[in-house]
DNA sequence: ATGAAAGCGCTAACAA
DNA sequence: TTGTTAGCGCTTTCAT
């Protein structure tokens, strides 16, 4: 049926081994039978089987990616990414779309050793370091090359990559408060996820420093959907005081939040100011204008990626990169200008 | 290193025959020792080596989905729709972005094939059944199930899914007319592509149902990205009789249209009206509000990994599933009202 | 330069 | 019920 090489070497009258190293580019064959075989290859229509060979190498020039929402438009800018460098270097990926849901991301770790993937680029979608209990340390027990996406090794034990989204966490909090707006808001996603608990931190950090009472009431969390943070802000809303901002765990969360706004006739920016995260292509679009901070996606697909292969190489040492990207605030149209006077000084993080 | 069935075999004291057979749970085999082998297996931490057991099975048990642009909200929904009913049978995916380059498509194709993948999904990037010449034929070529997301085969070998293109470009255009625009234009996306192709069909179909005249003028194509649509858009407009209305070869594109119309003032819908064809998510958004053609993307994409993975079983024929679904017409924002009285009656298609 | 043969980890037919 | 053995298609020593 399918043609093997053991079917060259009949036709082409040498020994499978020599039909091998044909193939390969090994040296030290004759350069007319390499000829040789390399046209009756083509002429059978010979296809290698990538499966035999992985089974030989151990090596199977795969890698695996894990996220928990091809759906957000954050993460296809990642994938594509992680695609390009892969394919460039001959590797192919298998997408693990885990929709947050914990139990699919540990079937999909299983599967992905089973079938001996060379590598790992994971989004955990929970906080690996705050996450106590030992369930959390799965990601230890693979011994294969990772990098973590926007999260944390419990060991330092894997590279990871991400923004610095305490930070990101931090710049749009102060803007909020450097716009005049009084009452700022949080609206999370996952509560448990690395970079929600971070972007909080950096959220409570900001009011901190500028003398502003953090207001338990005033923090939610849910998921990263939009109809998630439409349903907080409409209950924010309902709060006997009530915020005039809010600072979202994603940008999604954030048009959630902008619809509710509008459906309930609040002013934005005017009398209500919105500030997303990861400034996915579509807070860029005219009629959204969504100001946010933006996270440079398919840079970081590439990086992941080639942090990744690298190691898979051996061409860098396994888990000592740590990149932390500086996140950016883009100022569009959902908050107002710096025009109001502030006297107190930002205190330093 | 990592660990065998003959390693288990070893200390469960047994064969490794047996081994397999306890761990696959194959009958004929004592419940004790069945039990005494699962328990070693756990012990060791065993895990199958899924690229050995597919040499033997000559079964992966992998499928690849080979999409043009995963940054196209339209290609995630589709991804997990495949994604969740491949892993709900225990299949793993590949996610293959060719980024609408032909040769990326034919490396990939070929990448899956020597992977062995079990069978694969594409949304071929060129229309198999116009582009004449042999170079386009490559899909029969391949010996393996395979469905094709919104394109066609060339010989009825392969099943197929997609909406009737056609007819959405019918109904679009009709909406347009109905609405009283006069001059309607089609700013496509790739020109060879499939489902361009029967869209631009349905558009000139409907002018000539309602007797109005097609101006070739009016009829563009390019890319399937909004700056495209923007630049189409622009170029149009600069006609010495412009357009007052254009059906686009994708949401994506409309955005671009739609940004364009903004920044020269032009007011939609009342000036200008512009039809889309998907309905990404964000098309619905208050924001945006994009009158659009509706595909049900999630549900073609569990469709077409449910037609493949009975390909792959045995449980239907090979490429004897043609389905198409039904284009529905979702009059948003960025039309007017059907308060045109129109005499001329649709004739039939 | 080429061939013979072992073995990657597993399944399945055949024996026992 | 269990063991022996032959592959699956390939790479890679080790001989020749």
């Amino acid at each position: 049926m399918t043609v093997t090489i053991k079917d060259i070497a009949r036709v082409a009258n040498c020994s499978y081994a020599t039909v091998s190293r044909a193939l390969n580019n090994k040296p030290g064959i004759n350069a007319q039978t390499r000829q040789r075989i390399i046209d009756t290859a083509s002429q059978l229509g010979y296809q290698p089987n990538a499966i035999a060979r992985g089974l030989v190498m151990q090596r199977t020039h795969t890698i695996g990616l894990v996220i928990p929402d091809i759906v957000n438009p954050f993460f296809p800018e990642i994938a594509r990414g992680v695609e390009d460098v892969a394919s460039d270097q001959g590797y192919t990926v298998f997408l693990c779309n885990t929709n947050w849901d914990q139990t699919k991301e540990n079937v999909y770790l299983k599967a992905l050793q089973e079938k001996r993937v060379d590598g790992i680029i994971i989004t955990p979608s929970i906080d690996l370091v705050s996450a106590n209990g030992t369930n959390y340390a799965y990601l230890n027990e693979i011994n294969l090359p990772i990098v973590i996406f926007s999260g944390q090794s419990t060991t330092g034990g894997h590279s990871h990559i991400e923004i610095d989204n305490h930070r990101g966490g931090f710049i749009a909090t102060k803007h909020l408060i450097e716009a005049g707006y009084k009452r700022i808001a949080f609206i999370g996603g996952r509560e448990s996820s690395h970079s929600n608990s971070e972007r909080l931190k950096g959220y409570k950090s900001a009011l901190t420093s500028y003398g502003i009472a953090i207001d338990e009431t005033l923090i939610t969390n849910h998921d990263f959907y939009s109809e998630s943070g439409y349903a907080l802000m409409e209950s924010l809303l309902k709060l006997p005081n009530p915020p005039d901002a809010v600072f979202t765990g994603n940008d999604i969360i954030a048009l959630g939040v902008l619809e509710c706004l509008q459906k309930k006739g609040i002013r934005v920016p005017e009398d209500f100011g919105v500030v997303g995260f990861d400034n996915i292509i579509f807070s860029g679009y005219p009629q959204i204008q969504l100001t946010t901070i933006s996270q440079p996606q398919y840079l970081m697909g590439k990086l992941a990626a080639e942090i990744l292969l690298n190691e898979i190489n051996g061409l860098s040492t396994k888990g000592v990169r740590k990149t932390i990207l500086e996140p950016e605030l883009i100022i569009r149209k959902t908050t107002r200008k710096l025009n109001f006077p502030y006297n107190i000084r930002e205190k330093s993080r």
